[in-house]
DNA sequence: CTTGACCTTGGTGCGCACTCCAAGCTTTCT
DNA sequence: AGAAAGCTTGGAGTGCGCACCAAGGTCAAG
């Protein structure tokens, strides 16, 4: 059994971290000293590494939440869980469509700035800025 | 002259944006009213498209106060502009390879499910969050 | 002249995942 | 025994870009 500090320094947390997922119904100590320590078992670490590897996936704390949920619910299946997983991994896949809009946009602003020592009141990437982006998407 | 209401309708933002903006130094009314009424001019309008253009570039609101600043800078020159596009560019190329590193890692979850009518107990993806991750990498 | 639309300031709230702090116990070390 | 380290609860703060609200003053149309 470990204090709240042990486990925290196992599992390569803070406390406060720790007692904020407990806040949010991931993690819960096994027992509690009379002092109110919280005393937590390897159930626990094992919590810890699932949110981090979930968390390294993308998903939210809300969304570990429910898959914790889902694990522990009988009626559940797999299905439920890739669908989970597929519906993240489109939430992804979005936002990176978006970023690499941005990406694209930054290099057309880069690219026509070949003369960097021009004075600001010439600079190609703040009037792009200034005129209308319809330029860029016609 | 525009009242603060007519200049977010010509420029597709809320009042309350345009309000926040000013409080972020980031666009001024011309003038205003003896009531104390903003007035804004055409200069207000193409701020805001200036505004709206970099925050699709990924430009947060602090940094095109920087441009903004810049640009009204006689000493600026446009290879400040455009280092700040550069970094910028950067940053986004940091995201997008987090979160394709989050998409591989979901494609590393999804694929090994094929049989979606297994128990909970038996799922592929739950089993794979709550083990080590090395052997993902390894 | 009234009604309704518009404007003002100042404040709060949100989502996300924490971080930091204070005041006061408890446990451990020496 | 006393100091140092660790634990408790509760609450506030962070960054970002707004949205929303209340109470009250102002302006234009009918």
């Amino acid at each position: 059994m470990y204090t709240i500090g042990k486990l925290a320094t196992l599992a390569g947390v803070s406390t406060d971290t720790l007692r904020y997922y407990e806040k949010e119904g991931l993690i819960t100590p096994a027992s509690k000293t009379d002092a109110g320590y919280r005393l937590y078992n390897d159930e626990a670490l094992r919590r810890i590494r699932f949110i981090k590897h979930a968390q390294h996936c993308g998903f939210t704390l809300s969304d570990i939440q429910e898959l914790l949920q889902l694990k522990h619910n009988e009626r559940a299946c797999c299905q439920d869980v890739r669908s989970s997983a597929v519906e993240k991994k489109l939430q992804i896949e979005h936002q990176l469509g978006a970023l690499q809009a941005m990406s694209r946009a930054l290099d057309e602003l880069i690219d026509p700035c070949n003369d960097a020592t021009r004075p600001i009141g010439d600079c190609p990437i703040l009037g792009a800025l200034e005129s209308s982006l319809e330029a860029v998407h016609n």
